[in-house]
RNA sequence: GCGGGCGUGAUGGAAUGGUAGACAUACGGGACUUAAAAUCCCGAGAGGGUAGCCUCGUGCGGGUUCGAGUCCCGCCGCCCGCACCA
């Protein structure tokens, strides 16, 4: 038989097409069955979609459409998260309106997306720059004032020079801008924030619950949370300048107290900014501390550096007790304090920096079996272990870390010293960006009134549409009209505020949008309640903190709010792994695209060369697709060549979704010739089915029932493996299906019997349906060569026969002494008496055994028998 | 330094403490073809033997167990995150 190659060039958009007509994936509102949510990280509108986008939306779209044939009401959205600053930097260097710019790019790319045969359901899309969007927004930002979860605070920033904005904390990353990579300078300015710092705590326990998140995202949310428990007290200032006579100090190690010999205040603590007003030589020493910068290797190398205030502070528990004032680079003003309680004995830092600058070392405790004395390495107990205590005020004894600890602490309650404390690292999220596309804060200044809301009549304050581009910087701000406005309060000169929100405002909390993407307020409570939170959220690990953080935030600030119930957005959360490929140089250094290169395999040796010249190219590493390594492959080329549903098939074979999938020419290759396998398998099935010569009304039935017990075991573990996200080895299932359909095939292509027929159609129609959710195009085309009704992206995911599942009988393997010695076919559930009687009949048994008695026989039913000499 | 993860053929990777290497890719051999592609069949962890088989084998060293890729202890290496955090 010869059967035609399946085109998908012709059969993707084909069924695309009829989908959409048939509004296969539109959610319907009569809709009864048991809602199921499953959302992909939307992308940024940078004009084109690339291999990232694919596996992300292609594991999403697999577990919509299984889940969708489980018979679950599946909500599976997409939208664009469509401000940002690249918008801004097109528009200047095009002169294009960052708006136009952005919704073209949105257009092709949801070009893109629907060349894939997602299975969204496009009547709920929206971008976040639609004016309803940051409408709606704007209306959070209003009930988040008066729920008291915004603050105005001048503080100090992080002022990226290149962007000219202000990045959260979280967008600071080794002192640079996450964005443009410039190092951040520190400025102070009024900012609006949202209190996240207000559930630390929550959001640090909630993170228990969360048991279908990666573990490593738990951990690295925990880390950023930075709870740490400890005692907080206040040094006594003498002779301190007029406001700071206490300085207060917090301390992870309360047990260091009976040992300090110095006190540090940050470079940025303003007692040194009060300290430096009369005395030029701090100013100098700040100045030095700030040029070191925050660089990992600045930090790494940079020396300790001290300054005396000479000043003294005076020891919580002993008014006389005086200890120097350092100002100090090492101090960081953004955790605890500010201050810190020296204890060189048991901390390294204090350590280097009391031998650097003559400072006295006073030992609090040595090992339980010496005596000797910290020299130039600190001593720090094992928290678990017995220490003996040789300077302790209170009552000292031989005690663990802890114990020491937490006696220190209760003393000094006691005694009204100090008291215990939590201190968080995470800092309230500064929302304002000096940025013109973004969402306007909706707030007014007035010169007599202050800072008041936006009227919520006067809502959305609109980005106006004549953006001056021509300058950088915040156009808002260079807006001859825009900005200024009469006082809602007094009517009289006022202006807007000129600062738009941080992107991160708009994707936390689109997945709320999405499930009443048209309603008048920002969510349908009883409709938001309903699908949240997020069954399945998938994307990729680098929103670990902000992103997921945020959200997390999100969902609790709109719950105090009233515009939902639920405190955690995604109950499940998959960071799938990057995309990567190798990559290419020329001689001259020169990287190259992979399409511009040949590869042949000589002798084991692969080598390259360019496919125009043939000039030899060196191979390198194989690193995450980038436009700097040119090592990337464009999507829509793949679907132009090989089609939607091969890029879809590729991207689930092989490599765990979890982890980093290399795109390699061979891999696809295999992938396109398992499609055109599958397509032949169910050709030539139709054919026998439908060629009286072949098919015989004969009643024998060899190979059915193992033919029938494999599609069924398929179906249930391939079912099993979608649910559990483990897609690789749904693959090989399939894989494994298909080999042994197109082999009973083959053996039947001359004649066949009636239930061995039935057993094949089976097993083909079923194959074809495992398959659907991953390549669906495929799918329907063989639905319908095979002359089933409707499509197959609506029937239902077969049912399993239990009865088909049971194995009456197993190989059981037989080992001696721990070694394969044997295999062994049984009945299921042979008795322990038969079993034995065979086992020390066989061969390499007896063989082994040389006649003696065994030592021991285990047994463990249906699976090994392990004989003991 | 702290935290998380990983280490299995040529390669991607499978293996509830129970037959290591499923499935795929690359490779080798064969069939078909004038030839190639496509397709189909066969082979393949390493070593030894004509063969039945035997020995070794999951980063390294120990341990627990009838039995360890899997569990425990100690190393080595790689990846990721955080970090002058008091």
């Amino acid at each position: 038989m010869t059967v035609e190659r399946y085109n998908p060039r012709e059969k993707e958009p084909h069924w695309q097409k009829i989908w959409e007509e048939r509004q296969s994936f539109v959610l319907r509102d009569d809709d009864k069955r048991d809602p199921y949510y499953v959302l992909e990280m939307f992308p940024y509108p940078s004009g084109r979609i690339h291999m990232g986008h694919v596996r992300n939306y292609t594991l999403g779209d697999v577990l919509a459409r299984y889940m969708r044939a489980k018979g679950r009401k599946v909500l599976h959205p997409m939208g664009w998260d469509a401000f940002g600053l690249p918008a801004e930097n097109a528009a200047m260097q095009n002169k294009v309106p960052a708006r136009d710019w952005t919704y073209a790019n949105i257009a092709n790319m949801r070009k893109q997306l629907k060349a894939i045969g997602l299975s969204y359901d496009w009547t709920r899309e929206f971008a976040t720059c639609d004016v309803d969007y940051y409408h709606q927004q704007q209306k959070l930002f209003l009930d988040f004032l008066e729920a008291g979860l915004v603050a105005r605070k001048k503080s100090k920033v992080n002022w990226d020079p290149v962007d000219m904005t202000v990045l959260a904390n979280e967008q600071v990353i080794d002192g640079r801008g996450w964005r443009s990579g410039a190092l951040v300078e520190q400025r102070e300015l009024t900012q609006w924030f949202l209190k996240v710092s207000d559930y630390a705590e929550d959001l640090l326990t909630g993170l228990d619950k969360l048991d279908r998140w990666p573990e490593k995202v738990r951990t690295m949310q925990r880390n950023w949370i930075g709870k740490s428990e400890g005692l907080y007290f206040e040094f006594g200032v003498k002779g301190a300048p007029a406001g700071f006579e206490k300085l207060p100090v917090f301390t992870t190690r309360p047990d260091t107290m009976h040992g300090p010999t110095f006190a540090a205040i940050a470079a940025d603590h303003p007692l040194a900014a009060e300290l430096a007003k009369t005395r030029p030589e701090i100013v100098e020493f700040i100045e030095r501390c700030h040029q070191i910068g925050t660089a990992q290797e600045a930090i790494d190398t940079a020396e300790k550096l001290g300054f005396d205030t000479g000043l003294k502070v005076t020891h919580p528990a002993d008014p006389n007790w005086e200890l120097p004032l350092y100002i100090a680079n090492f101090v960081l003003m953004d955790y605890g304090t500010g201050a810190i309680i020296g204890c060189p004995a048991h901390d390294q830092r204090d350590l280097d920096f009391a031998r650097k600058y003559g400072l006295p070392v006073l030992d609090v405790y040595v090992p339980v079996d010496s005596d000797e004395r910290v020299g130039d390495v600190a001593y720090v107990p094992p928290k678990t272990e017995k220490v003996r205590y040789i300077n302790w005020f209170g009552e000292p004894g031989i005690l663990t870390n802890y114990e020491a600890m937490d006696k220190t602490l209760r003393l000094f309650e006691q005694k009204g010293w100090g008291k215990a404390q939590t201190q968080y690292r995470l800092r309230d999220w500064g929302i304002s960006r000096q940025r013109y596309w973004g969402c306007p804060i909706p707030v007014i200044h007035c010169e007599s009134c202050g800072t008041l809301p936006v009227p919520r009549d006067q809502l959305p304050v609109k980005l106006p549409d004549d953006i001056p581009t021509d300058k950088p910087g915040n156009a808002l701000d260079h807006h001859p009209t825009w900005k200024h406005v009469a006082c809602p309060n007094c009517g009289g000169k006022a202006e807007r505020e000129t600062d738009t929100m941080d992107t991160f405002v708009d994707s936390s909390w689109y997945y709320t949008r999405f499930t009443a993407p048209k309603a008048a307020e920002p969510t349908e409570p009883a409709i938001a309640n309903a699908w949240l939170p997020v069954d399945q959220y998938v994307g990729g690990v680098e929103h670990a903190i902000l992103h997921l953080l945020y959200s997390r935030f999100f969902t609790r600030a709109m719950r105090k709010a009233g515009h939902l119930n639920l405190d955690e957005p995604f109950k499940g959360l998959f960071t799938q792994g990057m995309v990567t490929h190798e990559t290419y140089k020329s001689a001259s250094g020169e990287w190259l695209n992979p399409a511009d290169v040949v590869i042949e395999t000589v002798d084991n040796v692969r080598r390259a060369s360019l496919i125009t010249t043939g000039a030899p190219v060196e191979i390198g590493s194989i690193e995450k697709m980038s436009k700097s390594k040119r090592n990337v492959v464009d999507p829509d080329e793949i679907v132009a060549t090989y089609g939607a549903d091969t890029a879809r098939w590729f991207m689930l074979s092989d490599s765990p979704p979890e982890r980093d999938v290399q795109w390699t020419e061979a891999g696809v290759e295999g992938a396109s010739r398992f499609l055109q396998r599958i397509w032949k398998l169910v050709a030539e099935f139709v054919e026998t089915r439908d060629d009286l010569r072949i098919r015989l009304n004969g009643d024998g039935d060899a190979g059915v029932l193992e033919l029938r017990k494999l599609t069924h075991r398929s179906v249930r573990n391939v079912g099993e493996e979608i649910e559990g996200l483990r897609f690789n080895r749904a693959v090989a299932q399939i894989y494994e299906l298909a080999n042994a359909l197109a082999k009973f095939q083959q053996a039947h292509d001359k004649s066949i019997t009636a239930s061995q027929l039935e057993a094949l159609g089976e097993g083909v129609e079923r194959l074809v349906q495992l398959v659907a959710p991953m390549m669906p195009h495929l799918a329907e085309t063989c639905w319908e060569a095979l002359g089933k009704q409707g499509l197959v992206a609506d029937a239902a995911w077969p049912a399993v026969d239990p009865a088909l599942l049971v194995e009456d009988s197993v190989t059981v393997a037989v080992q001696v002494n721990g070694k394969l010695r044997s295999t062994i076919e049984l009945p299921v559930g042979a008795s322990r008496e038969s079993v034995e009687e065979i086992v020390l009949a066989l061969e390499p048994v007896t063989r082994l055994l040389d006649g003696k008695a065994p030592k021991k026989l285990i047994i463990v039913p249906d699976r090994i028998v392990n004989v003991v000499l």
